[in-house]
DNA sequence: CGATCGGTTGAAATCCGTCAACGCCCGTGG
DNA sequence: CCACGGGCGTTGACGGATTTCAACCGATCG
């Protein structure tokens, strides 16, 4: 348990290795970082919208969300982090968030103060790792846009688990095509905007074209289909060549 | 015309300091940034999807839309940026873009080689600046998920409007109940998630609550009543208190 | 003057949300 | 051991929201 912390520590180096170089000092810092291990269990909200923060938050294990909430109590998942990425490292330059942070299933969290990170930032590789890193989320996130934003349910779901694949397989936890996916088809639904009844019925198409979500494994018969179908093009994960599907 | 260029960084650094302080010597080095002004006209793509780029643009006047394609063609808009926004701040640290960049109107742009500000951001203040504005980017990316993936037209509609009168205020164009906004229906359409002629009606029925959008002219009758209409709240704007509008 | 673009409107088809009910699994407590 | 309840998934029926297809109009421009 006391280890977890320097594993999680490891773990936010080696993805920001995966899009800045550092050297042999700088990667020290890293995991010389102050840290808390902490974790919490399926539904427990990390953050409140509207609160101040004060930490980061890595993920060891788990899955979480960022979400934002309607006045009927609806909830807009806008962003969903798996092992490995920092779920809230945009929150060091803006602390005040306008966004929750929940926990879909149980997880292990790694809390670094903003002000250890901040305090980094002064050496100017970890400072463009940072941004890099906070670009890379900006970029999801305005993926997520298109997707939601024009598809019809099928291809965005499709879509949704394309990502994720490729995000899961980087986190070594399963391949793209096979993996485990910890959340509910009612959270699932909240992440691709609809009914957990109209997802349903999407699962149902998905599942007669070889994409399934059964028992929270997710299963893509035919990786290549299933990116097509999905409109799938994965340069905006920013991640290297080495890691991506082959065009 | 070459004072232009002059003018668009200032305008740069006016909006960098909305969010971080610099010393005198910072805001020097942001004025003395190497630029190129340049016109483009409406319709014309200044940034094609997957091209790799070598500067940063900055809006001096005009509108500019990111967007995705779909095979078919169809543009869905994942972000808006008016004068005064670096539009391309991220592509600094992620050259390589996945999505393309539109002048939806007339524009006069900037543009600022990555090199120069990759070496500003050897500074720290000016590093954590340049962190500071691509996270605010990527909250506004976060709302446009969440107000998409929501359901009804009208309040998705006025969510946008709201948000563009502020920003517009804060660009010193109008006021945020009353401003230019010049892209047509169309266009409008891409940036919501739906259809011309839905949105047309969409329109209509936001009409009959004092939300009007005609001749590119965007008029907000009541403004408290339409930011309640649209659930809108500032926060995620990450803007400093006074110039958000009481509460 | 014709052509094109942007806006407007109608009618039909489709997608999706809502409401409601049911079954399954599993943990809890009797 | 069994009864109960709740979370989760599934399904049907219905209505409303949104898209699609189509036509028309006014303005602008060559």
């Amino acid at each position: 348990m006391p280890d977890d912390r320097q594993r999680g520590l490891e773990m936010f180096l080696q993805r920001l290795l995966l899009r800045t170089q550092l050297t042999a000092e700088e990667q020290d810092a890293i995991r010389a970082l102050p840290a808390r291990v902490e974790d919490v269990r399926a539904g427990r909200d990390v953050v409140v919208p509207g609160e101040h923060t004060s930490e980061s938050c890595m993920i060891v294990s788990g899955l979480m969300s960022r979400f934002d909430v309607l006045l009927d109590g609806r909830r807009q998942t806008v962003a969903l982090y798996v092992p490995g990425e920092m779920c809230d490292l945009h929150s060091v330059p803006v602390p005040t968030a306008g966004w929750g942070l929940e926990a879909v299933a149980n997880s292990r969290l790694l809390f670094v103060p903003h002000a250890a990170l901040r305090d980094l930032a002064r050496n100017a590789s970890l400072a463009l790792a940072f941004w890099c890193d906070t670009a890379a989320d900006g970029s999801i996130l305005a993926k997520w846009v298109a997707n939601i934003g024009r598809a019809q349910a099928p291809p965005r779901v499709a879509h949704l688990f394309c990502e994720l694949g490729l995000r899961m397989e980087l986190a070594g936890l399963g391949s793209r095509s096979e993996f485990e996916l910890p959340m509910t088809q009612a959270q699932l639904a909240d992440a691709v905007g609809m009914t957990s009844v109209h997802l349903n019925r999407t699962l149902k198409a998905l599942a007669a074209k070889g994409v399934t979500f059964v028992r929270k494994q997710v299963c893509i018969a035919d990786w290549k289909a299933a990116a097509e179908l999905a409109e799938f093009e994965p340069t905006y994960l920013v991640l290297p060549e080495e890691t991506l599907p082959p065009a």
